[in-house]
RNA sequence: GGGCCCGUAGCUCAGCCAGGUAGAGCGGCGGGCUUUUAACCCGUAGGUCGUGGGUUCGAAUCCCACCGGGCCCGCCA
């Protein structure tokens, strides 16, 4: 059976497109504004399916440009999650309708409301896609001569482009006489609000009132921008936008994306980009989904986040794997099952587990997607893996203040002690194993569910003293003595020790290990405690016996 | 008013485009690992594939209708 993988099918049609043009570069685009939160839905389309879309064309030697475009002009809507961001949110206020990139960062670190919000995406890119190139509505208008001469084109053919919008404007068309550029009020400093009474094409200015403070100003064609639908058109003309994908919201037939495709086909003649539309990303807390997630409502999780617990190959393998139309959600609370998923998708790839028979017939997905999910080539051979969640329970039983090197040195010596890992390691195998354990330890400390976090407790409440049985106690008694002899404080003399205490019975010794589990950890199991107990020193754990037992 | 996505094991979902004996992970249960376990291994239970029609030798898969859940657009971007 063959399979075409989806990303094969729209990367075949961009191709075709670029060749039938005989274009030097074709460029790949995705736009975004910085309305708040950059949340990780944010890479789905506008990077993480573009960035395999143009590995695509690059494989089959075509130069391509990956241009991401931020609406930074695009109005602050001053929705309430927004006004929550600064300390006294009426300070706000003041800001509604402003163009974003001139909005106060609301934290005062940054220089605006868009580079503050933007870090958290923008400085992690590269872990997601290969040179993106980012631009700004605002340097656009700026200083693009390419957004210039879409300007003066739109202003001369101001007839046409009236007659095609208003065909999606059904009752509210614009009069003949309307001026299609939304200016800065310079007193007020609102975007969209004012009307342009006059245009000066020559001086390449707008005399205008704004209908918010009323005043009457004139304002540079570039101090404001062009209404959204000749905008997108203006981007596309601007950067030679071959295939952009767009967000559901944009999808409908006959809404935004199809009119804009018509103005830029019937008033200015331009070839509009192909796309493809897709779903956004539900975000789930505590096991509830609570919504997609969204920038100005704050909803999600940022790619920084993402990086700190888990590889962004995960991320783009779930996000290749599945096709963009359909809804995925996210939580913080699984990244260990995301990395699992990515994790057997990569023992497919190299053939370490075999494939069930139901999933031959997916196998080629799966592998396809693994592929398309590296951002670095492929080793020869597949290199050590550690299970996430073993890493967790490792992490948590060495001490934090390890520097990387004693800790990799501790980890690969228990490794070996388990004989989970039985060969030399090779470099790229050492990386990873660091990798995941330090983001392990980040998923512990940050979000990991209580049955995965193991704290010992600090005091000893009586209520666990009290429900021990006199069976319990006196293994604890035993174990505590033999504990005592060691002169050497080390996991294996503990191991010993432990096995010392005799076990009449297989209930004997499920509630001889309930009873330490209880002493250290408050609840009846827990991980190896062995490690735990070299951890936490001699003096600690035998007074906590003492005092079990007292 | 228009349109989209989803409905498959207790949970999360893959498989559907190109029809061919119901799948994975997690969870459960049983066992193993000269230590309990949430790390590793083996085994095992569990689903009339939302409902009803149609096409077909054969349908989770294609077509139609319906039900349930979620979402988008209605002239803002």
């Amino acid at each position: 059976m063959s399979y075409t993988h989806w990303i094969d099918r729209i990367a075949g049609q961009v191709l075709e497109r670029c060749r039938s043009e005989g274009k030097d570069v074709c460029v790949l685009n995705g736009g975004l504004s910085v309305s708040g939160l950059q949340h990780i839905g944010r890479l789905r389309g506008e990077i993480i399916l573009n960035s395999v879309i143009a590995e695509k064309l690059r494989d089959a030697g075509l130069r391509v440009r990956q241009v991401l475009t931020l609406y930074t002009v695009d109005p602050w809507k001053g929705k309430d999650k927004q006004l929550e961001q600064f300390i006294n949110p009426d300070v706000g206020r003041k800001y509604i309708e402003w163009p974003l990139e001139r909005v106060p960062d609301p934290k005062g670190c940054h220089g605006s409301w868009v580079e503050h919000y933007w870090r958290d995406f923008g400085d992690y890119l590269d872990y997601f896609a290969k040179n993106v190139e980012v631009i700004t509505t605002g340097e656009m208008y700026r200083e693009h001569s390419r957004m210039r001469e879409f300007i003066v084109m739109t202003m001369k053919n101001r007839d046409k482009l009236i007659e095609v919008i208003n065909k999606y404007r059904g009752r509210n068309p614009y009069p003949r006489d309307w001026i299609p550029f939304e200016p800065i009020c310079e007193n007020c400093g609102r975007i969209g609000t004012a009307e342009v009474t006059k245009l000066d094409l020559e001086k390449y200015e707008v005399e205008y009132k704004c209908t918010y403070c009323g005043h009457v100003g004139r304002a540079r064609l570039t101090d404001g921008k062009l209404p959204w639908r000749v905008e997108w058109v203006g981007v596309w003309y601007t950067l030679n936008v071959d295939f952009e994908p767009y967000g559901k919201d944009h999808a409908m037939p006959g809404g935004s994306r199809d009119s804009a495709i018509d103005v830029a086909k019937s008033v200015y003649g331009i070839n509009p980009p192909l796309g493809t539309w897709y779903e956004w990303v539900g975000y789930v807390v505590n096991g509830k989904d609570v919504g997609d997630m969204g920038s100005s409502d704050f909803i999600g999780f940022t790619p920084k986040d993402w990086v700190e617990v888990a590889e962004p190959e995960v991320l783009r393998y779930i996000y290749i794997f599945h096709e963009p139309t359909k809804r995925l959600t996210f939580s913080l609370d699984s990244i260990y099952q995301y990395v699992d998923i990515y994790d057997r998708a990569e023992r497919l790839y190299y053939g370490v587990d075999k494939p069930s028979p139901k999933e031959k017939d997916y196998l080629d997905l799966i592998i396809r997607s693994f592929e398309y999910a590296q951002l670095k080539p492929l080793p020869r051979e597949m290199p050590f893996q550690l299970p996430y969640l073993h890493a967790v329970a490792l992490i948590q039983t060495l001490p934090q203040s390890l520097s990387d090197d004693e800790l990799m040195e501790r980890v690969i010596k228990r490794l070996k002690e388990t004989k989970i890992l039985n060969k030399d390691l090779d470099d790229l195998s050492r990386d990873r194993i660091k990798s995941r354990l330090l983001r392990a330890r980040n998923w512990v400390n940050k979000y990991a569910p209580d049955t995965y976090r193991i704290r010992v407790i600090e005091e000893l409440p009586d209520s666990i003293k009290t429900s021990l049985s006199d069976v319990q106690r006196s293994k604890l008694r035993i174990l505590l003595q033999e504990l005592n002899k060691l002169d050497v404080w080390s996991e294996d003399n503990i191991k010993e020790a432990m096995k010392k205490v005799p076990r009449e019975s297989k209930d004997v010794e499920r509630s001889f290990f309930e009873a330490v589990y209880l002493v250290f950890f408050g609840k009846p199991s827990g991980p190896r405690i062995a490690p735990y107990l070299a951890m936490l020193g001699k003096d600690f754990v035998l007074r906590r016996l003492e005092s079990a037992l007292g």
